[in-house]
DNA sequence: CACCATCTACTATAACCATAGTAGACGAGG
DNA sequence: CCTCGTCTACTATGGTTATAGTAGATGGTG
């Protein structure tokens, strides 16, 4: 399934990822903008329209659960960049993460195993 | 300054940063969509609006110019990725893009060597 | 010089996004 | 059992995006 949220669709499905199946009080407090209830309740539910999201009920309220993966969602997102603004190469937008992005020599080193570890993986 | 574009607009900026200054008819011809004259310069006066380009007068009609720079509107996006999708963590960001991306042993053993650049050139 | 093609400016419209109010259902507590 | 808070459904509004038409200027060509 291809997934494309917008920016406050992907805010509320970070809580849903990160915090597992919420009412929508629970997704509303965890939220860092302050919403309304209701503004709440309309992403769910245009979320769930789209697809990306379903509920159980629960006592006389839903309890929301997000049904697309998060992995998808990045990776599709990713791609989505990736075409946009960086002709379609997944290098290029790389060579811009790490010249841009102020990165520390940890991360640079655990970056440098990942890669390590993926062109060991590519040829076994 | 902060850029931001629409999928349409980058489309466009796309065209002025690779071909240079050019009259609407030539940004209409090298957009990979067939979209109607006005409709691109509809889009080029929004760009305008938004202080992304500028034009000269040029005989009857103007010619438009790209004034943002390609690599901020390439980090405000990726800027804005990480943050909306990737919990703010560009090493996040990366892992995706190394597991989710096919990449050639090429690409990676390129890729390698940058960071082995940066972490060298990290503490001269 | 009259006409045709081309160009910009203005306007239009439908879709979508962000936010939230109102109305009505419904269970809990006194 | 009545009232109060909470919940969903429906509706509303303003802003933005995407696309394009119409009108009017203007310059080249026969």
């Amino acid at each position: 399934m291809k997934i494309a949220l917008t920016d406050r669709e992907a805010d509320v499905m970070q809580v849903l990822w990160d915090h597992g199946p919420s009412v929508v009080a629970e997704v509303r407090d965890r939220l860092s903008d302050p919403l309304a209830y209701t503004t709440v309740l309309t992403v769910l539910r245009t979320l769930e329209a789209k697809g990306y999201v379903g509920h159980d009920e629960e006592g006389r309220g839903h309890r929301y659960f997000a049904s697309a993966k998060q992995q998808v969602a990045r990776k599709n997102a990713l791609q989505h960049l990736t075409d946009k603004l960086f002709k379609g190469s997944a290098e290029l937008l790389f060579s811009h993460l790490v010249s841009d992005q102020k990165l520390s020599p940890e991360q640079i080193k655990r970056m440098r195993q990942l890669l390590a570890d993926k062109s060991g993986k590519e040829k076994p």
